[in-house]
This record gives structure tokens, C-alpha cells and sequence, in this order.
DNA sequence: AATTTCTATGAGTGTATGCGCATAACCGTG
DNA sequence: CACGGTTATGCGCATACACTCATAGAAATT
């Protein structure tokens, strides 16, 4: 039962989707946004980086689907809905896990 | 049962596994040494690239222990093991599929 | 050991993009 | 409508890194 390998096309964009995880602001910004919804001023304070720059991590994440807005009055709340990078983020610690495990275990017996 | 969130250091670590398959270029690699072992001469012929790029990258996922190297002979030959980057593709794979459908019906609605 | 074949690496270039500053566009409220 | 607060965007800078060429290093075969 050997899935398919992936045509270019689909590899193509697989590999973009893995870039906007590849940045460790957005994946920051997908997990603060996955515990509850915040706004814009929330992030900045907690990740210290610029409005600008956070404003434009939203964009990209919200074009892709990974994060949707909603008005609150005078603000925007960002929520990160969907399992996906939950799962995803999962798997790879796992294995960073096994890895270091294994690391210690050769260091031990050599 | 929410699982935890990644810690910061944690997180790091994770958006630089990711950065690993954000490279069109490794996760084609990846996917075609998931089929079976190849030797780098195939790998420049079917992928077109050259050979200092390819060793480059091979490299890298070498040290990241996604791709093993075994000799044959003159040769190396180059082995994608663990079924992680598959589940992952196939996850991620997934997702882009369900997002245009979605979109599909979006346009046909309007 | 010398030669040939294959792989890794030092150096350099170009492009993409993370990031901040300043400002424009947006929206609710007076 | 104008104003104050919130978010998006044009511009510029700095850095990271994909990619190539040339060359050094390693391994097998003679």
C-alpha cells in the first residue's frame, strides 16, 4: 500500500506550504493563535516583534488558510482553526524526541 | 486531551525540520530516494541539477538523518528511511486538496 | 603508487525575504 | 464628517541561502 509519489506540480506545493511553517515567527504565531483567538496588539506584546512585520506573517497565513480574522469592535481577533499544524508539529517533536534519545545512547556507550 | 504547546526552544527546532521540506529542490529528493536508493549520477540526471548542489543538499539531510549512505562499490548510494515525510506530505497533500475543492464550490456558487 | 571516478567543499553571485520605519488605508465612534 | 485607534503596505536594509564553478578529497581499480 505504497502511496503515490507526488507529482512535481504537487511537490511544488507541498514544499511552499512547509515554508510558512519553516519561519519560527509564523509557527509561533499558529500556536499562540491555536490556544485562543487574539488580536494584533496581544501578539506584538508577547512576541515583541514589530506590527508590520506581524501584520504581514497574518496576511500570508490567512491566504493560506491557516488563520481566519474576525472584527471585535475597533480590532481584528486571529484564530488559527484546523488540527493540521497541530498534528504536523506533533509528529516532527516526536521524532526530534527519538532523535536526541538515540544521540544519548551512542554518546553512552562509546 | 489539548496537547501542550511547543516550547519556544522547542519551537525553533520545529520550524527548522520544516525548513528541510521547504526546499522544492530536498523534498524532491527525499521523495525520490523514498522509492529506492539511488546513486547521485541518477539523482543528477533526473532532477537536472548539479552535482555540488545536489551533494549540498543531500548533505543536509543526511545530518538531519532523513537520508542514510551506504557505498556501492565507486558509488553511494543514498536511502530515504522512516515513513515521517511521508505521513507529512500526505497530510499536508491532503489539506491543499480539501482547499480547492472548497474553493470549487465557492466559484460555482457565486 | 598512480590514475580514474566519484563526492564534498571553499569562494562568489544573485535572489528572496525577514524585519523595521513611515505612511496610507480601514473602521468604529463622537 | 472628522477624529482616534487599528491594520495593511511601499520602501529600504541586511541577511540567509540556493546555486554554480573550480578544486580538493576520498575510494576503487589497475
Amino acid at each position: 500500500m505504497a502511496l503515490d509519489r507526488p507529482s512535481p506540480q504537487a511537490l511544488a506545493e507541498i514544499s511552499q506550504f512547509f515554508r510558512l511553517l519553516a519561519e519560527p515567527t509564523r509557527l509561533q504565531l499558529l500556536c499562540q493563535l491555536r490556544a485562543d483567538p487574539l488580536d494584533v496588539a496581544s501578539l506584538i506584546k508577547s512576541t515583541g516583534l514589530s506590527q508590520s512585520h506581524i501584520s504581514r506573517q497574518l496576511g500570508q497565513l490567512q491566504r493560506a488558510g491557516l488563520v481566519t480574522a474576525q472584527r471585535d469592535g475597533g480590532r481584528l481577533l486571529y484564530r488559527a482553526d484546523g488540527e493540521l499544524v497541530d498534528e504536523l508539529c506533533q509528529l516532527v517533536q516526536t521524532r526530534l524526541r527519538q532523535r536526541l534519545e538515540a544521540q544519548l545512547q551512542t554518546l553512552g556507550v562509546s
